[in-house]
RNA sequence: GGGAGCAUAGCUCAGCUGGUUCAGAGCACCUGCCUUACAAGCAGGGGGUCACAGGUUCGAACCCUGUUGCUCCCA
């Protein structure tokens, strides 16, 4: 890096350029520029690539700021390996977020009073589309906007039929190397989107609720009782036992004899288990299998009976056996059964109680644990496998920025539990499984494929007619293959693994970096690097950039309910795209919440003004080669460019030390002092001559 | 309940293995300037017991222990 000569010069003002920088103009033109000049484009060459592939922002969304500060940050680090020479490819898509787009296009047909049960799956796809297409590309336009360098020739979407094709590949092979199983187990059921989901999905509240204390009297007998605490009274409905800790001396003559379940007086046994912590409520435990993920494990040891007491919407059913409740809302019920039990003297105290509810990432209904038929993912055997995708992380063969997000990475991966991958949903790829009647399944690519397997596997049968499973995969079983199915890498599968034919998969993969949301460190990254290993043999990136939340300047998060998050378009239109970005990265340290504050994007708009000046000023030298000068003013330009060479490498050094540890917001602030202090303020005024004096009077 | 982390100027943060860049940066603030590149600017200026209490050391913002307050993740 350097300067050469100092250029030997005398003013001559220039009146053509504005004295306020115009970023709005500027910056449309020169987006225009480097699309039709395609600057942004890649094809593997000889040169070293340098990769990212964005993390698809869902065909629902508009942009926030959020995806400005993380599409911000993608686009410095593709910008500076362009400028280093290398081939640089940021690859840009969009999410189908099967069970998000689908709640919101239900949410738009019920306004147009259309229900989603009138419509068959086709139809209603036929909605989910016409959805996609007219929503789909505006947040792709919205980050041209922003002025992301991204190669929109390769736009991809997680849905589209390559993409769809290789989630079925990838399905059917997890299936035949016995990595995905079909199990009736107690899921996570949001019963406003009527699915499951992971247990990724569920977000946990803290709510204050109430502890009812319950009386259930023993059978034959008028004042005898056991005392139960529960805070959800409605499933008392669905009881099948009452549990004690065989140690608790207080009910030991208890065991074995049975209680009344109150209103619909099913005798049910007390039995007894070290599980019941003998501390909590009343040390007396209502068992109630359908209902409870650890009431199941515990019915299921002493082989109670399950009694589903909901529909898949949250409404009781008639296993409710009492009339006033059959139909009802659960909350409702929750309410109603409490004054009954009351009136009929059945409660014994009531306290405030302040506990945890888990609710729907989507939709925010409350979660039920129900019992159902869903397909798994065996993560355990998966990681155990592929054993490099901890390795990789705790080696930093895939580093981490922070670092420390190795640690919570590790704690997943160690006690990682299966996924569950099957959503009543119909936006998403249908799971390539056919039944016949009895329920017997095989898992193949198509109908014609899975009657030729079934008649190998069912010899005896002679059905002809299977039926496809109804459910689709859960989205992120179409982001972990991401980076591999981006460059179509599914394509040519070879005994298991990704034949590696095509010359993007194999000049492209495995990617640089990635930048993303802490919070989607499970749902995404930890899968990402599962499929990589999985299929490629390989990591599917070498660096991850996790960045803050934005919040405001009283640190609450922004959204939308709390009308607190400014429009990023507007405060582009207002202060130009360079100064928001600038704005965002100022305070944004890797892994630190970032804190916005409009005056931030200010600095970042007088910054671009600043330079605008200073090329005005540069712009308004003419360079006269033949001019004479004095020996002194030639001596004194040299000092001040030999001056400001050194500086110009300090800072180069500084800056490319930092880049290394991704410190984004210091590196602009070196930057920042590089042009504002030495270059404009000392430099430009060193050698700049004096107004209307030729230089070489 | 388990885990991770934070506390340095009004705000956001830097400060690596304890010692001449150790008390820093940017913004904000105060004072003076509309000086022909930029008032979105220029010149100057004030401001901190490095959360608190102990300890280790010749020496602590930095290491150790405890206290307080806060944040995040997981169940």
């Amino acid at each position: 890096m350097g300067l050469q000569q100092p250029p030997l010069f005398c003013i001559t003002m220039s009146t053509e350029i504005t004295k306020i920088y115009a970023p709005q103009q500027i910056e449309d033109k020169w987006y225009s520029y480097w699309l039709t000049n395609k600057l942004f484009k890649s094809t593997p060459d000889e040169r070293e690539p340098f990769t990212i592939v964005i993390p698809p922002p869902n065909v629902t969304g508009v942009l926030h700021m959020g995806h400005m500060l993380n599409n911000t940050i993608q686009d410095v680090l593709v910008r500076k390996a362009r400028m280093q020479g290398k081939n640089a490819l940021w690859v840009a898509g969009t999410d189908h977020a099967s069970i998000a787009t689908e709640a919101k296009v239900v949410q738009m047909l019920r306004e147009k009073g259309i229900k989603k049960s009138d419509l068959s799956r086709d139809e209603f796809l036929k909605y989910a589309w016409e959805w996609k297409e007219k929503y789909g590309g505006i947040i792709l336009k919205q980050l041209e906007k922003l002025g992301a360098s991204c190669d929109w020739d390769r736009t991809r979407f997680t849905m589209e039929p390559k993409m769809s094709e290789a989630v079925i590949n990838t399905f059917i092979d997890l299936y035949n190397k016995g990595l995905i199983y079909r199990e009736l187990r107690m899921v996570n059921w949001d019963p406003q989107g009527k699915t499951a989901l992971s247990d990724e999905e569920v977000i946990f509240k803290d709510v204050q609720s109430k502890l009812y204390f319950i009386k259930y009297f023993l059978v034959d007998s008028k004042d005898e009782y056991v005392t139960i605490a529960t805070t959800r009274p409605e499933t008392i409905l669905a009881d099948a036992a009452i549990c004690v800790n065989p140690n608790d001396e207080r009910f030991k003559h208890l065991v074995g004899k049975q209680v009344l379940v109150p209103f619909i007086n099913r005798p049910i046994t007390i039995i007894a288990d070290e599980y019941v912590d003998m501390e909590f409520g009343t040390g007396c435990l209502k068992v109630t299998p359908a209902h409870d993920k650890n009431d199941y494990e515990l019915g299921k040891k002493y082989n109670l009976e399950v009694i589903d007491i909901l529909n898949e919407e949250g409404f009781l059913n008639e296993k409710a056996i009492d009339p006033r409740y059959i139909g009802k809302d659960r909350f409702a019920v929750r309410r109603e059964i409490a004054v009954h039990l009351e009136e009929a003297g059945h409660i014994l105290k009531i306290d405030e109680y302040k506990n945890q509810v888990g609710t729907s990432e989507r939709t925010g209904a409350v979660i039920e644990p129900r019992l159902t038929l869903q397909w798994w993912v065996d993560m355990k055997k998966f990681v155990a496998k592929n054993p490099q995708v901890l390795d990789a992380v705790m080696n930093d063969e895939i580093k981490f920025h922070p670092a420390n997000m190795k640690n919570t990475y590790k704690h997943w991966i160690d006690n990682i539990k299966d996924w569950c991958i099957s959503r009543q949903l119909w936006w998403g790829q249908r799971i390539p499984a056919w039944y016949d009647e009895d329920g017997n399944f095989v898992v193949a690519k198509t109908h014609h494929e899975a009657i030729a397997q079934y008649k190998l596997q069912f010899p005896n049968a002679n059905t002809l007619q299977l039926k496809q499973d109804d459910d689709v995969v859960d989205t992120w079983f179409s982001s972990w293959l991401w980076p591999i199915s981006v460059f179509d890498g599914f394509e040519k599968m070879d005994n298991g693994k990704v034949s590696k034919e095509n010359a993007d998969i194999k000049y492209y993969y495995p990617t640089n970096d990635l930048v993303t949301a802490p919070e989607i460190m499970f749902f995404w990254v930890a899968r990402m690097i599962m499929a990589g290993y999985e299929w490629m043999g390989e990591k599917p990136f070498k660096n991850v950039y996790y960045t803050g939340i934005v919040r405001d300047k009283q640190r609450r998060k922004m959204s939308k309910s709390l009308g607190n998050s400014p429009d990023p378009l507007d405060l582009i239109a207002q202060h130009g795209a360079d100064g928001v970005r600038m704005g965002m990265l100022l305070s944004s340290p890797a892994g630190n919440d970032i804190l916005f504050d409009e005056s931030q994007v200010e600095q970042g708009r007088n910054f671009a003004n600043k330079i605008w000046n200073a090329f005005r000023l540069v712009k308004g030298l003419e360079v006269k080669p033949d001019a004479e000068f004095d020996a002194e003013i030639l001596e004194s330009n040299k000092i001040s460019a030999d001056w400001f060479n050194g500086k110009l490498n300090d800072a180069y050094a500084e800056i490319s030390e930092k880049y290394t540890d991704y410190k984004l917001s210091e590196v602009l602030m070196s930057m920042y002092k590089l042009i504002w202090d030495d270059y404009c303020a000392w430099y430009l005024e060193m050698s700049k001559p004096e107004y209307g004096k030729p230089i070489n009077e």
